[in-house]
RNA sequence: GGCGAUAUGGCCAAGUUGGCUAAGGCAAGGGAUUGCAAAUCCCUCAUUCAUCGGUUCGAGUCCGAUUAUCGCCUCCA
């Protein structure tokens, strides 16, 4: 099936047509983390977004470079360190570290390239160089260079910004020098110990927003494809983007722009002053990272998402239910073991794929791919509740349904764990969670077995609801009793006081 | 003050380059199944898209006004 690629591009404010440079290769551009703290679940959002977006894109069949960058010079690590009694580098090279980790956690794939800006500092000096040859940039006599923002005809086109209403609101700053108000740092002359290099601007470091146009033609040239980034960032730090890397082409910079919003916890903004902020090193201490990660999928990636416990509540429950759909699918495959693989061969449950497809084109809509995913599920429900159809039948359509999800809940990265590695995770958690043993719930069973092979079904139904009470609910099934966390134990395991 | 968004059923939410019956999830109700349950499956559940006005053969979707909420304009994914 072939789709045309639809994207919102912030740029024009317009879902448009999505023309790559070159024919099946994408480069995409996602502004990273400024290292001075442990990244929160607002980065993991972003983060999970373009992992999403770039695995979606690698299985349309484009080759994608992506590159996702550190900032790890900047005023807020210097602050940092300095109440740390370490050097910016440590302090920068311990959150890479640490982001990294988070990241991993939450099984967001490594960028294609992963630079930090002080492996950078030649070529931003040159770029920098370059705007000052062209008039776009100038140097004060303190030693610092900026950006001549006026010189740029469309400055503002991407936050449709009016330069004389930004005049009026310009914060003042009595100490620089600036020809303008608006124009804005390239280069900050300040000698901060392990912080600065020299150039031929006086020593100094970096301002903010240059080490973006820099690594970006790095690695993806003077005009890619798509650049991203949350929707806080638009103004001023990609619009300056444009301006210094167009200013030194004379190209276009990025052809698409999207922008992710941002996520809210119990819909307040999330800022540490409210008390409702969560690094992603806690939240994965409440929530697994497939809860995470799916309560992300509930929205379009452009508007805002809220973290809350009724959704991780849903969210739970969903993933209890994708695994348990699962393990009773394969139950039945291992138990047969003896289809024959050459017939599954290019028979796929079409409509599931392409309704995946159709959405996740149309503007990566990933809350309404979802809905593939759910149908894929249910699907697989269907077949398993089929009665009196050829078991040869049921297992062949059983193992289609799966082998045709298996591509978009990787893309997803849900139901990658084997379900039993996944019940036992969040078992684990509830059991540790209401300091519970496994051993007292089993116990109980084992006596509402022997009450119920003696048909003493008042004290087997006692004893369920005494389990029921723990959150835990027992099924009689022909393989005997098993038991499962009940809703209201799936509730329990999200709630946090 | 400037810029940009958003407003869809009890809750969450897709749809907004105008066009057959307004996705899906949760909750709720009914049914199949079950010793009773749970799980699962099936069925039902918005004449209506913040308000008012306009354009059009036709608008949730476009235009204008109003109301409300949010983001950015200072560091932010």
């Amino acid at each position: 099936m072939s789709l045309d690629l639809k994207i919102s591009n912030t740029l024009s404010g317009k879902k448009e047509l999505f023309k790559p440079l070159e024919d099946g290769k994408i480069g995409i551009y996602a502004c990273g983390v400024t290292v001075y703290d442990k990244c929160h679940i607002g980065h993991a959002m972003q983060a999970i977004l373009f992992d999403t977006i770039v695995r979606y894109l690698g299985l349309s069949g484009y080759d994608v470079t992506y590159v996702r960058n550190f900032t790890d010079v900047d005023d807020k690590i210097i602050a940092r360190a300095e109440e740390l009694g370490i050097t910016p580098l440590e302090l920068s090279s311990k959150m890479i570290q640490s982001s990294i980790d988070d990241l991993d956690a939450l099984r967001v794939r490594p960028a294609t390239h992963q630079p930090k800006v002080s492996d950078f500092i030649s070529e931003i000096i040159a770029f920098i160089q370059d705007l000052m040859d062209k008039g776009f940039a100038y140097a004060t006599e303190d030693g610092d260079v900026y950006y001549r923002v006026r010189k740029k005809s469309d400055y503002g086109k991407l936050s449709n910004q009016n330069l004389d209403a930004l005049q009026c609101n310009v914060r003042v700053d009595g100490e620089d020098n600036k020809e303008d108000a608006l124009d804005f740092a390239l280069w900050k002359s300040e000698k901060k110990e392990g912080a600065y290099w020299s150039s031929p601007f006086g020593e100094g470091r970096p301002g903010w927003h240059i080490e973006c146009s820099v690594m970006a033609s790095q690695f993806l040239g003077y005009t890619f494809d798509i650049h991203g980034g949350g929707r806080d960032l638009v103004f001023p730090h990609h619009e300056n983007e444009i301006a210094q890397s167009e200013g030194r082409s004379g190209c276009n910079y990025a052809n698409y722009w999207i922008h992710t919003g941002l996520l809210t916890v119990e819909k307040k903004k999330m800022s540490k002053s409210t008390g409702n902020f969560l690094t992603i090193e806690d939240a994965l201490k409440l929530y697994d990272y497939e809860l995470i990660r799916w309560n992300v999928y509930q929205n379009h990636y452009s508007s805002n998402i809220d973290f809350n416990e009724k959704t991780f509540g849903i969210g739970l429950k969903k993933l209890y239910y994708y695994n348990r759909t699962l393990s009773s699918a394969n139950e039945l495959l291992d138990a047969a073991s003896k289809y024959d693989e050459k017939l599954l061969e290019g028979f796929h449950p079409q409509s599931i794929r392409d309704n995946f497809d159709v959405a996740m084109h149309d503007d990566f809509n990933i809350p309404k791919a979802m809905v593939a995913i759910n149908e894929g599920f249910a699907s697989i429900n269907e077949v398993l509740e089929l009665k009196g159809v050829k078991q040869k039948f049921k297992i062949f359509t059983l193992k289609t349904y799966i082998d045709t999800l298996a591509p978009m809940l990787e893309v997803l990265e849900l139901c990658q764990r084997s379900t039993s590695e996944f019940f036992s995770q969040i078992h684990n958690r509830y059991f540790e969670k209401l300091g519970l043993t496994i051993e007292q719930v089993e116990s109980t069973l084992k006596k509402r077995g022997e009450a119920r092979s003696n048909k003493d079904y008042d004290e087997s139904d006692r004893l369920r609801q005494e389990l029921d009470s723990l959150g835990i609910s027992v099924m009689d099934t022909p393989k005997g009793q098993l038991w499962e966390l009940s809703e209201a134990g799936l509730q329990k395991l999200v709630q946090n006081n």
